[in-house]
DNA sequence: CCATTATTTCGATCAAATTGGAAATATGGA
DNA sequence: TCCATATTTCCAATTTGATCGAAATAATGG
């Protein structure tokens, strides 16, 4: 991830309300949610919602599908993961970070460097 | 991380000026750099330079101590990993990182660009 | 003290983000 | 077609953020 998508996504984030859509979309996986159940869970007028909703897919945090008359949002796992590439290698320097590995937690080294 | 602070400190690196120093504190090392030096590398007016060093540090991104007649800033290695970790429990749910895990990985993307 | 350098505060200005009501645009069903 | 529901667009008010010159504060050496 690039410098600008970094700054578009942290943008993105940075919002009390968008965080908490995008904090649910990740609850609930990669099929989403209808943004109607979104604003009902979070209790957002809905073009206020809509806004925020498209921030987050300028951003590539999220997707958007039509499905009937609903239009269903999931999160962008892999655009997710690129930011927290992004962040590790400007908090590491491109290396391992600090002292506690924590935040990769315990582990997904499927056995042994099999990478991807 | 709480959500608040994660507030913060996405909000502090979500703006290109500020990206441009942290990302410079972290290349600088736990030692950091004087306030100057900062403004000078960066080509930032001093008051706007204040400002954005202000921001990150409010938002526990960076620490201050003054030496002499400069004010060094340093990067807070801690709170960064804590926004990654917090960043991927929200890209996760507090689970492994979906597909491939290469934030986490066996590492050395060394990217072009990545120094600097 | 005074001069010099480093950094911050003040203040004014401009730009961008957030909000939500009202209205417009889908979509599918009766 | 007409209706009900889902979502977005439009718009205008309000808030918040960014910028930087000028002035103020801090630190040191002469």
């Amino acid at each position: 991830m690039e410098t600008t998508a970094a700054l578009k996504a942290l943008g993105a984030l940075a919002q009390e309300t968008r965080l908490g859509i995008f904090r649910r979309l990740v609850q609930a996986g990669p099929g989403g949610l209808a943004a109607g159940a979104i604003g009902e869970a979070l209790d957002v007028p809905a073009p206020t919602l809509s806004f925020h909703l498209a921030q987050l897919a300028n951003a590539g945090l999220v997707r958007s599908r039509q499905e009937g008359r609903f239009v269903f949002y999931s999160a962008d796992f892999d655009a997710m993961n690129g930011l927290v590439g992004f962040l590790t290698e400007n908090c590491c320097g491109g290396n391992l970070c600090a002292p506690q590995a924590a935040a990769c937690g315990p582990t997904i080294t499927t056995r042994k460097g099999t990478k991807r």
